[in-house]
DNA sequence: CTGTTAGCGCGTTCAA
DNA sequence: TTGAACGCGCTAACAG
């Protein structure tokens, strides 16, 4: 476990200097801190003058072992450092500061060993609560959790066997609609290029959506049409030009990963073919830079920030004795732009 | 304080329970977990067997109070949202872990504040390190800090006045390096927009960097030349579109902040004008996204990831007794591309 | 190498 | 409305 550390502060005011200072007990000092309108207006007063002047920071680590309580919770996300998720983090992050609670973050690269890793040290911190941005886990991550009994909301897929609470969208369910719209709007060939879907199970269940798609279009599935590759901006650009030099009359590819439909489209305008007049571009998520590109790209509509805000609020539900386990689909909405 | 929290746990596994089933006592147990080097190596397998079976998760809230250290390092950003902050988290995220700490991560909304709100809910948490991405504070955040003793980073520019560590890059240096860099390249009518310098100390530097630039090329500040904007793509390309209507023979223009310029880049593509032969833009940060751009955007590389790997290391330093605060500059780098 | 004792700073549970 | 005793689960400091 933890190693390096460091021995927690200076002297530090304790409550029983504050008590001291006050005149008065332990207790009337936590009360005060607690449940203010337990006490009489004047105690009270006495007290947060003698918190204020001593500049008093309450200990919450001695709290929680005391009260076996936690006010923090731990989210795990695959990637810090993708947009998508931070605006996850960030709604997530809202909701529990309003509450008083604190965020553990934790970034699992995309590995259900270090999620693993991640589980056992936030359960080791006692956190009141657990955000997977993710619903595959190792078998030792469900035995923690599970013995823990910590509250537990999945998020990036519905799962067909849920741990706990669930606050996501399908990801099957949005790729086959984007298929659909693009048959509708007329194209015949629609490639699909998305990350690895050995190892990444939104991208699968994302491929599953498309695949869906073409078989209630009476379509057939061309393998030429399908690829996966790596993240990143470059990886959208090779992406197209390899499908397009493969199957020369592809007439629309669905991105469906990160960023990948942005490096597509600006290798389309380096290299001068017309978007949607040559190829058409649909991206999966709706980052703030889909509505500026030129032209600006058709995508799905996904709640980032609502999952976040929902989950953070399921948590609280679930502390304040809802037991019923939320399961919530907040589904997703396709955005027609100039890029289809 | 916290309030909608829960109880933490099931009934979870104690170390006695652990100490029991191995047959040996409690602090057997809890050398076996943090220093096994110093038990023989029978019983050293009887204990972790034991953890094995018993799924123990050890309650390092317990620890934390007994020992007097944390394992939680405190990160506080402007914008968790703000993928330049975002890297700088996953630096620190990387770091912690392998020395196996957590991270406890707040958004201020640059928001002073609510940096004192998360400063003191994290001295609560005892954590034992800070690293604050602002280098201005009420009184009561330096109040807190001074009293906590604990280590903190500050970070995002160089403060005059440390609290105690720094790791950053200078914003006065980068904005007066790009003005001299833009000058060089020919343009003469060089215009500098930015985020509000008035609450953004960041912005203020790199606007005062600009104007040192102004003064040791020999030419008048104009203000004309010079806007403040909110953040975001749109407000990008409406500092651009307004500028040239006030200064139609400006020739480029210096985005001092987050994506400003790639929305005046979307905007010019819009609207037709040459990147660079109408106007020059660049920018401030080297996000992917920057050379992927058509033209691709000439920018600065401010050391993100570095910074926040830098701070955890340096947190770690001091833990390991080192009493010399790191004051480190990490510099920048001019990335000529074309679109200037 | 292993065990025992004492207490970290607070909340809970009672009694006053 | 206030206070005293006890213990949360673990580690430090010692003893063996």
């Amino acid at each position: 476990m933890a190693e390096g550390n460091i021995r927690s502060g200076g002297p530090g005011a304790r409550m029983r200097d504050v008590a001291n200072a006050a005149g008065v007990s332990l207790m009337t000092v936590s009360r005060a801190l607690r449940q203010p309108q337990k006490l009489s207006e004047e105690t009270r007063k006495a007290v947060l003058d003698a918190v204020q002047k001593i500049g008093y920071v309450p200990n919450s680590i001695a709290a929680n072992l005391a009260s076996n309580r936690s006010s923090v919770v731990g989210q795990i996300v695959p990637s810090i450092q993708n947009s998508l998720y931070a605006d996850t983090v960030k709604g997530t992050a809202d909701v529990l500061r309003t509450a008083g609670l604190n965020l553990l973050l934790g970034d699992s690269g995309y590995s259900l060993q270090d999620e693993e890793a991640l589980i056992g040290a936030f359960l080791a911190q006692r956190v009141c609560g657990l955000i997977l941005h993710n619903t595959d886990h190792t078998p030792r991550s469900l035995q923690m959790i599970k013995r823990a009994g910590v509250p537990v909301i999945e998020t990036g897929d519905v799962p067909h066997n849920p741990i706990d609470m669930v606050v996501s969208y399908s990801n099957n369910a949005a790729a086959k609609a984007m298929t659909l719209h693009l048959a509708a709007r007329g194209y015949e060939r629609i490639g699909f290029v998305s990350l690895d879907t050995k190892i990444n199970r939104r991208a699968r269940e994302r491929q599953r959506g498309y695949f869906a798609a073409l078989k209630a279009l009476g379509r057939r599935k061309d393998p030429l049409l399908v690829s996966e590759v790596g993240p990143g901006l470059t990886s959208g650009a090779h992406a197209m030009v390899d499908m397009m030099t493969r199957v020369p009359n592809v007439d629309a590819i669905f991105f469906a990963g990160d960023v990948l439909a942005i490096g597509a489209l600006f290798e389309a305008q380096r290299r001068g073919w017309k978007v949607p007049g040559r190829i058409a571009i649909a991206a999966f998520d709706d980052l703030d830079i889909m509505q500026h590109t030129v032209p600006r790209m058709t995508c799905l509509r996904l709640p980032r920030l609502e999952i976040g805000r929902r989950s953070a609020e399921a948590l609280l539900e679930r502390m304040r004795g809802t037991v019923e386990p939320v399961r919530l689909d907040l589904g997703f909405e396709v955005i027609q732009r100039e890029s289809t």
